[in-house]
DNA sequence: AAAATACCGTTGAATTTTCAACAAGGATGA
DNA sequence: TCATCCTTGTTGAAAATTCAACGGTATTTT
């Protein structure tokens, strides 16, 4: 467990908590650390609402699959973030879409109940993750806007440009590499991947980037 | 201000605070309570994002405005419910949408700041609309979910039928009024709006809907 | 190192959406 | 009531997306 501190740390629950603190929490918090093989599900569409998860190694993706097995990316997580926890935060108690692991990882699953209800012993902490908790729940909300105001342009170039553009703007460049494949970037655009590799061509034909598999680059 | 307390105590901000307690908030929390004309923009895009919105009468829609002109209809809100809290409740200082009044309407507007930050005299009360927004931005979280679950669909008419369904699960009835026209739906569905009459038509003639306006009925 | 698998770009046909324009039917207001 | 404005359905042409299939290239596994 000690190995994962830094990890945990950096997780938002955790803002602003010292390591003595933090270890005091992890035994009132009721956690598990369980880890997971590439393409393993993590969390099944349907299944109880109960858990937050917290991405301790490896990466995550949130996906759902509709009736025709057209698969939805939806968001992903690194090392230090949360997943699904906007379920368990709420009174929905079914998770709507799966988890499952982009590469082999390790989650640590937190009740929520617990993270949300006073204990004896550390009433502050708990005051602390409540308002962490809301924090986070505002950012992901964003992210949400962001992902809706990519997905909602209506062609297959607009979504992949205004994509790229807020790819190029969170890292800070012009060349970046983006954490999906051509059927994944499709399946994260809402779009066909051979509409897709086609609209690549034509923006790499037209000078507007420069791209080899998961690197791009805005000219 | 009176006249407005069985709709503010019906808040999700407030709930779970009495009478005495709301009054004494009022007074702690800076409030604005303006009220705009049909058509009126309420928030602008771009604009700071420091309040908290509450509709108190009448109806918002939460839109944004692509370069090519194309609306888009992220949410509404009526009376009692929260609008922009995502945005005064993180760390982004910009709202990037516009709030627009699809009728003659009241809002009240709660400086995010004083309800996040715990006043001398009422700490107690601080916490529990942390708790509260908490659980809204949660619950809200849980909308966008099932919006995009809508409008992640391919074809007009999958996203029409699943809107369709969804409303009549949430109003417990085959037969619903739903809020918006046809130009609206279409905004809110991200599609064509003559191609949303298009289809609308064809499923009438399926046999699978009847409309009349804004009035469906599933059969 | 070879084989197997996964990834990517391309193509053409079919489907679907978008766009512009128009007419009928309701709603609104003078 | 009449005139005007807004909403809705329709249509046809243009544009874009989807779908299926294939080959070449990288990557992974044996």
């Amino acid at each position: 467990m000690q190995k994962y501190f830094e990890i945990l740390k950096s997780c938002p629950l955790f803002s602003g908590t010292s390591d003595a603190e933090l270890t005091a929490l992890l035994h009132c918090l009721l956690v598990k650390v369980v880890s997971f093989g590439k393409g393993d599900t993590i969390i099944f569409d349907g299944s109880p609402a109960k858990y937050i998860g917290i991405v301790l190694e490896g990466r995550v993706q949130m996906i759902s699959i509709d009736y025709y097995g057209n698969r939805n990316i939806i968001t992903e997580a690194s090392p230090g973030e949360m997943f699904v926890e906007e379920f368990a935060a709420s009174d929905s108690h079914v998770v709507p879409l799966s988890v499952v692991a982009v590469e082999n990882c390790t989650v640590m699953l937190v009740e929520c109940s617990r993270v949300i209800r006073s204990c004896s012993h550390s009433c502050q902490h708990h005051h602390t993750m409540i308002f962490n908790l809301m924090k986070a729940l505002a950012k992901k909300n964003i992210t949400f806007h962001e992902r809706m105001e990519i997905t909602s342009k209506r062609t297959t170039r607009e979504k992949l440009m205004a994509y790229l553009i807020n790819e190029a703007k969170k890292g800070g460049s012009a060349e970046f590499d983006i954490p999906f494949d051509r059927q994944e970037l499709a399946d994260y655009l809402e779009v066909d991947r051979s509409g897709l590799s086609t609209e690549i061509g034509k923006l790499v034909r037209d000078g507007v980037i420069r791209t080899h598999r998961s690197h791009f680059r805005l000219l």
